[in-house]
DNA sequence: CTATCTGCAAACCGTTTGCAGCGTT
DNA sequence: AACGCTGCAAACGGTTTGCAGATAG
């Protein structure tokens, strides 16, 4: 099971790739990958401002672009809202977010390819790519 | 004008549901159910304008809205773009669009509940809704 | 005749861009 | 010293709202 990535690798991921180290970019890095659901830009520059005066919005927007440009975020799709951004999926992790509290968890589901063969065959479509993903409600806002 | 007899049944539970039936509508649900692609509110309104003079944007949003409220139209989400319509799935229908020409067919994916009934024991989630959309080339497309 | 529907214009709000100065390398 | 990065303010574009007149029932 791969192990969450720290902010220390994705500032070094940023920095081999051309990109400046920057006190923002710390913070925005830090929010992200402390945060177990999906942020909209305007979220991470409210946590962030209180870290660190002066924050501007335009850094988290031009920050996130950057980290899904190197596919390190995400931009998460939900039925309300499509800002939102998490640490990006690896290999044949999918989303499951609880419609109470925002918590996302990945799970593994690569077993879907001989569904996906299957429509391949019966549609004449070349599938290239899939989207999957689970709402519902997770352990601790079930018990309530 | 070729009656579309699914348009005939979007109109009457419109006006089951207390809606009038006024020309703008009719124009907006045929042009939805005679394209076989997800359409934004502009090109609907472009569309429809060519068709009935004076049309106006607004009323493509609110009638829309009134159409997916009704669950016969739903929004349809897409890695560059989350505002475009299409009729709604209906059972366990998911969407297959082609990423050239935008093209959308629906294929029947009922046996995911397996799956997901694995990812609830793990989780602990009570698991509510899913998403499922795959993304590829149509047979036209493909072709060249 | 009444309540809904309409289109227009303006307001709204999340996102992007231009810019001059700052900070990393 | 060079060039990317920053925050601010303004621009932008899709969506929503307020309104007075039109129209379905």
């Amino acid at each position: 099971m791969p192990e969450n990535p720290s902010a220390v690798e994705w500032i070094k991921l940023l920095q081999d790739s051309g990109y400046r180290q920057t006190a923002s970019r710390n913070t925005i890095v830090e929010i992200i990958l402390e945060t177990d659901r999906a942020l909209e830009p305007l979220e991470i520059f409210e946590i962030g401002r209180k870290r660190q005066k002066g924050l501007g919005l335009v850094t988290v927007y031009r920050t996130l672009e950057r980290l899904e440009a190197l596919g390190l975020v995400q931009r998460v799709h939900q039925p309300g809202a499509c800002n939102m951004y998490l640490r990006a999926a690896r290999g044949h992790e999918h989303l499951l977010i609880c419609t109470a509290c925002g918590k996302a968890e990945f799970f593994d589901g690569d077993d879907l390819s001989c569904l996906m063969d299957r429509v391949a065959e019966k549609s004449g479509y070349q599938i290239t790519d899939h989207w999957f993903q689970l709402f519902g409600l997770c352990a601790d806002c079930n018990k309530k």
